[in-house]
DNA sequence: AAATTTAATGAACATTATTAATTATTTTTA
DNA sequence: TAAAAATAATTAATAATGTTCATTAAATTT
């Protein structure tokens, strides 16, 4: 009696990992498809059809893995975030650690969302919605840039001797400053011109990590 | 024959004016009834029916007014622009020319979009399409907190003897972080709650001004 | 092998922007 | 002033898209 109902248990278990797998390979399928439509066409021409029919699936499969479009397309942030790191890692690759190489993270942070529109617009402009993971997907994307340069600022703070509050005044400046220019510039093309553009991220992003070696203690 | 031709003209010119005026008078209507649904219902429930509902007459009027929803809805920022530079005169009344009025009108300008989301989402979110004053509407809002600010810089500029990058760098820094905070704040909820949003304006903005006074030549 | 559960789908519905064809109104002309 | 012409307003139809639901297909269990 008892074996029976282990047997039972571990039978019961098994099959729910299965099923658990078997979810997670065809919200993986969909998520894919989504990411791809992404880079590739854009937000513009993002929909559920479309989206399937990449996937390889009825539209109507989708909604048997995900409440709606936009909780499935808000679960590829995380996968963004790790590509975008990966190539923000690989392009400061030489640079030697310190304030350089924060401006360095931080203006190839900026490249990115201008090389692919639509994630800017995932990140920052679309509306969360009622998705279910609401406030950590958001939390996710707010911190996103203080990640990239965590290490970076533990590093010029032993180096310089930085105030944890002076760090923390720089991390949050040029978080904003760089959401707002990528705001006007993709949203508004102000900036007219990449050059003009990429100028005044220069002048920005110098600006507020040049500052942090007058504060020096 | 003279005569009759000159009468012809007359006539012509005339009845243009006329046609324009009567023009006008519509269009006004249609941006009267687009800006009362954008201050109460907001952006979620704005549509062509909606406003034609709004104004008296059909949707399918609008068009004979307008190209498309987009540009009669971006025609109403020049009227915005003006409700809120008026708002922020009257509540920077008391306060004497300098930095802190310079920080009050900022703080004043952030405070109209909270109090206002659609008319948020209108300048910086929706995508402009293809209207046809799409570089002017973009410059409009780009340079909106320059124009509400630049008799104060101009202001500081002389009482503390400011070079004219100086105040540049300033200018574009609080245009750039007033936009990235909002768009944090109004489409990512971050900071969770009012106040603490509250108080990261008040460090942000004060920040970048004060700076000024220890830049003085 | 039959019964049952699970997964996938096509058809239908709802919303919304836009266009085209039609009707109503106003203006011009003779 | 009455017919003709031009203008304006509206209704009906189209297209795109997200979502739901009843049905079919597949698999798993008994």
């Amino acid at each position: 009696m008892f074996i029976k109902f282990s047997w039972l248990i571990i039978k019961a278990t098994l099959k729910m990992n299965n099923k658990e797998i078997q979810e997670q390979l065809m919200k993986g399928y969909f998520m894919q498809a989504t990411k791809e439509l992404l880079k590739g066409e854009g937000l513009k021409s993002l929909n559920v059809r479309n989206i399937a029919q990449q996937a390889g699936y009825s539209f109507a499969t989708l909604y048997n893995y995900f409440k709606d479009v936009k909780e499935l397309v808000f679960l590829c942030v995380e996968d963004f975030q790790k590509e975008c790191a990966a190539e923000i890692t690989q392009k400061v690759n030489g640079i030697p650690s310190g304030p350089e190489k924060i401006k360095a993270i931080t203006k190839a942070y900026m490249a990115y969302f201008v090389q692919y529109p639509s994630v800017f617009n995932l990140f920052f402009i679309e509306k969360l919605g009622d998705i279910g993971q609401k406030q950590p997907t958001a939390n996710l994307i707010f911190t996103f840039l203080d990640r990239l340069t965590a290490e970076e600022w533990g590093f010029c703070r032993k180096e310089f001797n930085l105030q944890e509050n002076e760090i923390a005044k720089a991390k949050a400046e040029l978080n904003y400053v760089t959401a707002g220019m990528l705001l006007f510039y993709m949203n508004r093309i102000q900036p007219v011109s990449y050059i003009e553009f990429a100028q005044a991220i220069d002048i920005q992003i110098d600006a507020i990590v040049d500052r942090i070696e007058i504060n020096k203690v």
